[in-house]
RNA sequence: GGAGGGGUUCCCGAGUGGUCAAAGGGAACAGACUGUAAAUCUGUCGGCGUAGCCUUCGGAGGUUCAAAUCCUCCCCCCUCCA
């Protein structure tokens, strides 16, 4: 199965221009796409081109990936997002260097192969482009016009518009195009690839790279990853999804693709796993069959876990989440003792109190929102308990006016708050 | 530079002197139902709290018993004309 057919079956091809199939078939081609290094840290919302990168290097060919040091600074008018602001240097090269870390989980950077994978940082090469040469060698080759019939730029401009664009912003395809086309002439790639929101900005590319160097290059989108509910995907609560185990712990990582909903759990595993068509057929009739094994999910968070962390995180996560979920009861809590409860419950949230302080018993409102942040107010302690939704060592809380004592410990040190169904944290007496 | 339209609580968006912590929708959180799913229904959704109080409607002043609402100045955004 070559690339494009593994990518159409996986429901990852949002469109693509005439020619790439054959372009790929006749020659290893090099690829790239873009992240920007707004953070040290991937998030799962890279995941999808990471993965695109992933199938064309098993594929055979060479991807790239770039680093967007200079365009991560100007904002793509494509999205909502806002202009914005210049990274200095060393945080840019830092965050290069830790994603590129990341990025080594998934592609081959090191070997020999002639397909190794290559990151490149369009800073270096923007950076010294005069403002004259850029007008010069790239303005003149494309038109106003060309770029005024951009979806990207036309929703932002005429009377619907609600914020006006500035030249910085309009000028992004050109930038986009030029690393393209400089990608094209050094490395040459002829392919690039990204969310279907970047097709205007990559075919800038193809189209520069055309006019001016007479060259024909391609481009391949995939569709944006949505939810079954339209909500946006990636983000939780308490935010952005990281790759990063200190920003996101394995646990919330693992938890988090548990619980995507039916719906999105086929769609995700396709993209985010490289289990074969067989092997998902399979679980897709086993999820038909038993819908609350849920088979899909447990198999995606299995794989996308391991993958990005290691198996030892994986079974960490399997084990606590058993444990917070199953049939676990005050009793068996409190049977724990303090290894095997850390062991579970590392990457919980947990807070310290002194120990003195529960020695005297603090009261629950005070201690959930007052001593620690486990709630960011205390009408929301007040609010959650009368609805029902606080519990203390897996045993309901009612009453507002409970205080907690040193009794309450378990080990000897810990207590168990739950929020809800699926919210955990741990407070420490230390 | 001219004319017009705007800036409201996380987002969208009502509100043009008191009954406004501010309609409605969305998002979010919790409860019920379930399968740690979806859909649905219910509740919550500025802070502290019994009442009640405090902070909030671009910013700063002012009028008034009382202002998101009226006046003055300023800042920002959009459209059209030049």
């Amino acid at each position: 199965m070559n690339f494009i057919e593994e990518l159409t079956w996986r429901g990852m091809i949002h469109d693509m221009k005439p020619g790439t199939e054959e372009q790929l078939q006749k020659e290893m081609t090099s690829a790239y796409i873009g992240i920007d290094p707004t953070a040290d840290s991937l998030h799962i919302g890279h995941l999808v081109s990471v993965m695109m990168l992933k199938h064309f290097q098993i594929a055979g060919h060479k991807p790239l990936a770039l680093v967007g040091g200079a365009t991560g600074m100007i904002g793509d008018p494509s999205g909502k997002s806002l202009e914005r602001n210049l990274l200095d240097e060393k945080t840019l090269r830092h965050n290069q260097e830790c994603l590129k870390k990341q990025l080594a989980k998934f592609l081959d950077f090191e070997s020999d192969a002639p397909n190794a994978a290559e990151l490149v940082n369009n800073y270096d090469w923007m950076k010294d482009f005069s403002f004259l040469d850029f007008i010069r060698d790239i303005g003149k080759h494309i038109t106003v016009n060309y770029m005024m019939a951009k979806d990207s730029v036309k929703s932002r401009l005429g009377e619907d518009a609600k914020m006006g664009m500035s030249f910085t912003e309009f000028s992004y395809q050109l930038v986009q195009g030029t690393d393209f086309l400089h990608l094209y002439k050094e490395k040459n790639c002829k392919l690039q690839m990204g969310g279907s929101d970047q097709w205007g900005n990559i075919t800038t590319g193809t189209e520069l790279i055309r006019r001016k160097e007479s060259g024909d290059a391609f481009a391949l989108t995939c569709p944006l990853i949505t939810k079954a509910d339209g909500g946006k995907f990636g983000k939780t609560e308490s935010g952005n999804i990281w790759l990063d185990p200190k920003l996101t712990t394995p646990y919330k990582f693992y938890q988090f693709w548990l619980n995507v909903s039916d719906a999105d759990a086929e769609k995700y595993i396709k993209i985010f796993t490289l289990l074969s068509k067989q092997e998902i057929d399979e679980l897709v009739k086993e999820q038909e069959a038993a819908p609350h094994l849920r088979p899909l999910q447990k198999r995606l968070a299995k794989e996308v876990t391991c993958m990005v962390h290691d198996e030892q995180e994986y079974e960490k996560a399997v084990e606590a989440s058993q444990i917070l979920f199953g049939k676990a009861t005050t009793e068996s809590l409190a049977k724990l003792d303090k290894e095997t409860f850390l062991a579970v419950f590392e990457g919980v949230p947990t807070f310290e109190i002194d120990r003195a302080k529960l020695d005297a018993g603090v009261p629950i409102i005070e201690l959930l929102a007052a001593e620690t942040a486990v709630f960011p107010s205390k009408g929301e302690v007040r609010r959650t308990i009368k609805g029902n939704g606080l519990s203390l060592n897996k045993a309901k809380l009612t009453d507002q006016d409970y205080s907690v004592s040193t009794s309450d410990l378990i080990s000897e040190a810990y207590v168990l708050v739950q929020k809800g169904k699926k919210n955990y944290y741990i407070i420490e007496a230390v």
